[in-house]
DNA sequence: TTTAATTTAGCAATCGATTGCATCTTAATA
DNA sequence: TATTAAGATGCAATCGATTGCTAAATTAAA
């Protein structure tokens, strides 16, 4: 393949065959209508010139860009990291492009990340929700326009939304009763913001397994914050100031859940014999911290890849928006020695 | 701002107002050849009838799709995450959009994100080599076509391409000559492909080091691996089990350094009193991991800014490719107490 | 008041790929 | 052989923004 100083068109492919540039573009495209042997010239002809079919001409004319908009808190994780390979893999197969951006956890950055793919025409999008994001009024020009909005993970409420989840209730109902069952009957739950459903989730899950199990609910072992590594340590230091006779912890995230550990562990607590913790999410970190997190694991490259499936099948089919509403995807409970009080059980 | 169903054009704002296509596209622009007035009223238009430009018209006419692609081993650290959002913000300002792909650390999956990317005519690249890339042909074609390419972090040395680094080599020196003031005198080197700079100028900076304290150089203390976790408990059986008196380690990444920990002191190994550990990188496992690690601390913010503000000016500039050659960024060690055989000085 | 200079705006071509419709072959059928 | 059907290709308009050049309008200078 030879690179021409300037960039060949059809137009060159056409001349150099003496053919028209519609017959070179359907035949680059596999059109119906074209002749096998013309075909195999043009596709030759256009690997000899080292022909790149130019897609801003070719978006235009079909009105589409081709890409596809990723909105995250950020990239920082093995989790993220795993959900947009997820997305590439399929985004690529479909020929789209990713173009990603971080709201780094603010509601400000991620309205203008909103106005920069919407500025710049992105196919769909595809969403996970800062912290502190109170509405979507930033996405109704997506949703006016028909352009498909995907939620995942932390997602929203709509009508012309998907939402691709785990079942958050459920996982933080089991790992809650995790620690019950390893004797635990006061759990501090550290919580995030009760705007983000996974954390509204979480705490419910972590209420309806106190009830299940007759512990009653009190309202001062609840703390919110923003679970970054200073809310763990703000966490521990008010369980060791302010509660009394704590024995388990289940934080909304790891990196929260680690940093309480390592406060509690410095103040002389032992881990998990007088307080068992678990977290969730399962961070690299939650195999470094000693002892290992008992966590709850999910698969990011899955999500993504459902989630861009999603997408471009209502990109490609071009209707059933409202159809699908909801797709929860599998979770695991991994226990490991943070919440182990008893010793586990022989199988 | 209206959101009609069909998309407004600079021809409708035209049509409304009265006056030209080519004056609406001007005044949109600030071209200065058009009256304040008619300006302020095609803006007014353009608002009230929720225009937004065609990125794809535009982009053809101007032969410049305004994306910027980035290839980068992962996502999954909060290294990577920083650069991309020192990237994303010294792009935006300029309006240009970010293509972001992981490698996942191999060449074949570089090989064909650089040939997307070509396609998809990127304006420029940034790029972060996969561990075990051998060579650059795979850029050619954006050499060949004047399409700037910057490496940064993991580079190549290339006549047309800027590199982006810190000095690792200064750097390794600096680890080193500590664990060596530590009193370190059988110190293992945990290093990464020799194909990659960062790991060779990492190797070269111990051996420096070694060399300048008069320690001499046993091949058979570098340990070659993938730098995984898995490579660093490898690493640390190796240690036990084939060599004798080795007193301290000083790992090319983090992550390697920590699994290596995680092994010794489950064999009994006290860190650091019988081997010193340091790692390079900084990553959230170095404050988890008991003792705290030892390490190199570098900003990717600021590497992000770095390379796309580089990319940027040449875009602008549209010469001076071959001007700028090396970009050093600043690095720091931080000692932590798993290279602390002696007690700090007191300061 | 006339001429020159300066603003301001429009015309029309251009960027490259796509596609409905028309045209021209060639093959199949009566 | 005449007629129809099927197959292959071309014409020309279109997508929306940009820009060199020209023209008109306004202002300044003579």
């Amino acid at each position: 393949m030879d690179i021409p100083d300037k960039e060949t068109t059809i137009y060159d492919i056409a001349k150099k065959l003496g053919i028209s540039a519609a017959t070179v573009s359907r035949g680059l495209r596999d059109h119906p209508g074209i002749n096998k042997n013309t075909r195999k010239k043009i596709l030759d002809a256009a690997a000899k010139m080292g022909y790149r079919s130019n897609s801003m001409a070719s978006n235009l004319r079909n009105k589409r860009s081709n890409i596809i908009g990723v909105i995250v808190p950020r990239l920082n994780s093995s989790f993220m990291s795993d959900v947009i390979a997820g997305m590439e893999k399929v985004v690529n197969n479909a020929n789209y492009n990713l173009i990603i951006s971080q709201s780094l956890e603010t509601s400000k950055k991620e309205v203008s990340n909103a106005k920069a793919m919407y500025h710049n025409r992105v196919d769909g999008l595809l969403v996970s929700l800062a912290y502190d994001t109170q509405n979507i009024d930033h996405f109704m020009p997506f949703i006016s326009r028909d352009i498909p909005l995907i939620f995942f993970d932390r997602v929203f409420e709509h009508d012309r939304c998907p939402n691709i989840v785990i079942d958050n209730l459920k996982a933080a109902y089991e790992i809650t009763s995790h620690l019950i069952d390893q004797g635990c009957k006061r759990i501090v739950h550290i919580a995030g913001s009760q705007l983000r459903n996974i954390y509204q989730q979480r705490l419910l899950g972590y209420k309806q397994a106190l009830a299940d199990h007759h512990i009653p609910f009190d309202e001062s072992l609840v703390i919110v914050n923003n679970l970054s590594a200073q809310g763990g340590m703000d966490a521990a230091n008010a369980i060791i100031t302010n509660l009394q006779g704590v024995d388990g912890v289940f934080a909304a995230n790891d990196a929260s859940a680690v940093a309480c550990i390592q406060v509690l562990k410095k103040k002389g607590i032992s881990i998990p014999q007088q307080i068992a913790v678990a977290g969730f999410n399962n961070d690299p970190a939650a195999c470094v911290i000693e002892p290992n997190l008992t966590t709850i694991n999910y698969k990011g490259f899955e999500m993504g890849e459902v989630a861009a499936n999603l997408l471009i099948s209502h990109l490609i089919n071009s209707h059933n928006l409202q159809l699908t509403h909801t797709m929860l995807l599998r979770h695991e409970l991994i226990i490991r020695d943070s919440s182990l009080k008893k010793p586990p059980p022989v199988t």
